[in-house]
DNA sequence: CTACGTTACGAAAACCTTTTAGGTTATTTC
DNA sequence: GAAATAACCTAAAAGGTTTTCGTAACGTAG
């Protein structure tokens, strides 16, 4: 355990070649015999040989690391991204540094300092909401990726959901199955996404020649702000039959307070919510009809783009990832597999 | 951007002195003259010069950076142990390397290989339920800790939570609320953490001379089984005051059973569930008295263990971390702070 | 037998930093 | 005025790997 670990130049001495000689054998370089090749394998195996990375990575300069900086872990949305961005990272041969500023800038700084110390290849950005965030692109020698939350700068490279593609595909889907009178309830306004989705909603509804059934409730993103919006709603506009929810939270609550009010799901009305977080889409009665901004491949695309740019071949821009509807019992109960269905009860296992 | 970093030959160029002398005014190394000293601090400054971890750990064998092996980021659980983790370490000069093998051994067994090529200080291995999971130690020239899953070899070091002290945590709290008749419902017989709860559930009951109201239900961890475990105990065994649920998804659904059959909680029928899943455990009605295990503490406790093993001070065994209390309106409705109270609504923002 | 090309291998430099062992001044002590 | 000390600084080695270039052996053609 406390053994010291085999250098090459053991395996070079227990092989009885040079050092060079054993490198060029572990290599596959070509200009070894394959008899010395197959002893320096051997002498490698025998002392269970691993090169030393940090070695290589300061001759080549090459770490073979990114660094990963996430603004806040705790929320849920950058989990996945980060979910998505490691897979990707680890199906090459590159590692992951993580590191989580807690949404505090001073600690940014601080990591990004250790993280140059060490080299990375690459950084990795993901932010927490899908407001843009200061750039720190031209602060750094290496290529940076923004994932969720964009950068402020927009010659940078930042992938960022499609909210108000989303929101078009929910409301399409609603009309699709017959509703006309559509309200949408949603987050804070000072939340992009909140005013992504709404201004997606408003354009897919004029597209329709249909009006929106009231103006837009923003409030919070909580079941509590989903009840109090149904009870509002369906006192002050009784003839509505579908209702675009900002999320799932809001989504459940608005659901439990129309089923309360004696208002059928989806009968009487449609419900549809966003982000497809399945303790609470597959939790509810009936189960919600959902757009799934599918993060996880909004965090492997991203963490791809990054390959790429420290490859040299940089994509600038944002880029706008798309979402996914995912149907099931709010809007359409027990209809079998449709022509306008993209996707049913989620991800597949 | 892509112009050379400065290394500290740069610098001692600059400052008109030698590489030793540049190295020993940046280390804080006390033979050198303050003049001198400043001369290579401001020529340090005006390179923006950063050390190469990698020289520095090639030549000191310390890399400064633990690998993260999880076998499963996708779960619940694993996130917040994590989150302690990388908060224990990004307070030093360590970082993490992440990686996720996602249940699979034979990925494990690759990030293993690269982890250690990478030299790596240490090894924390967080695993996704409290069963004991293969040890990895004798494998590996490095210390190495567990957390939430436990090694299978006792002589490893591990940390996971308390589930009997949880178990009889939350009892207790339903005995001293004034409850007699308490039936426990939790999840599958195969999670060790189940068995351990529902064994804390008897031992309690037992020291209190109560009997549990009927068998240990087992089931699965989802609202579903809440439900119908709901109606069949309300159906066969009308007379229970308080239910145990083995966590929050299981307990969510049967307060809403519980609801709907007419029996009010907490007035008829006492919930406390189990995770403190705040998702849930706030946006149930009534919101939910239940354990929080403090995933985050235990990731973090685990990581400074690994700090102390590293330098040679291992502490050996299982340890289990304690729980805590979380009391909310499913079992004390709006009874003002009482001597009993732990804690309430949750950790502090 | 000489000239030359090919093949296989080794010596040494390079990457960047820290540390050790010396070396050069200036200052003190007798 | 010589010797000892202190203060400051430098040269060189070490850490593990890859790569470039040099060299030796061998075979082939002239």
């Amino acid at each position: 355990m406390t053994t010291r670990r085999a250098t090459i130049t053991d395996v070079a001495a227990l092989a009885g070649v040079s050092v060079a000689t054993a490198s060029k054998a572990l290599n596959g370089r070509d200009d070894v015999r394959a008899t010395t090749r197959q002893l320096v394998l051997d002498a490698a195996a025998q002392l269970s040989f691993q090169p030393n990375l940090l070695a290589q990575g300061l001759l080549s300069g090459q770490t073979r690391t990114v660094g990963l900086l996430t603004s806040d872990m705790v929320g849920r949305f950058g989990i996945p991204v980060l979910l998505g961005a490691e897979n990707a990272f680890g199906a090459g041969e590159m590692a992951v540094l993580l590191c989580d500023a807690r949404g505090d800038a001073i600690r940014e700084q601080h990591y990004l300092r250790t993280l140059l110390s060490r080299r990375v290849d690459g950084l990795i950005v993901v932010g927490e909401s899908t407001n843009p965030r200061p750039s720190i692109t031209k602060d750094v020698p290496v290529p940076v990726v923004y994932a969720y939350a964009p950068s402020a700068d927009p010659a940078d490279v930042s992938f960022v959901p499609d909210d108000g593609g989303g929101a078009r595909l929910a409301v399409r889907h609603l009309i699709a199955t017959g509703r006309t009178r559509i309200a949408h309830i949603t987050g804070p306004t000072t939340y992009k996404a909140a005013a992504d989705r709404a201004e997606g909603v408003q354009e897919t509804l004029e597209e329709a020649g249909l009006a929106q059934a009231g103006e837009t409730f923003y409030g919070a993103w909580s079941q509590r702000w989903g009840r109090l919006a149904a009870d509002m709603l369906l006192l002050n506009d009784p003839g509505i039959d579908a209702v675009f929810c900002g999320n799932d939270q809001i989504a459940a609550g608005f659901i439990e307070a129309a089923r309360e009010r004696g208002r059928r799901v989806p009968d009487d009305i449609a419900v549809v919510g966003y982000d497809n977080w399945e303790v609470l889409s597959e939790e509810t009665r009936p189960t919600l009809t959902t757009i799934d901004p599918d993060l996880e491949r909004l965090g492997h695309t991203a963490a791809q783009h990054l390959f790429a740019a420290i490859d040299g071949k940089a994509t600038p821009g944002v880029h706008s990832m798309p979402t996914r509807l995912v149907i099931r019992d709010s809007t359409a109960p027990g209809i079998p597999d449709t022509p306008w269905q993209v996707s049913r009860g989620g991800s597949p296992p």
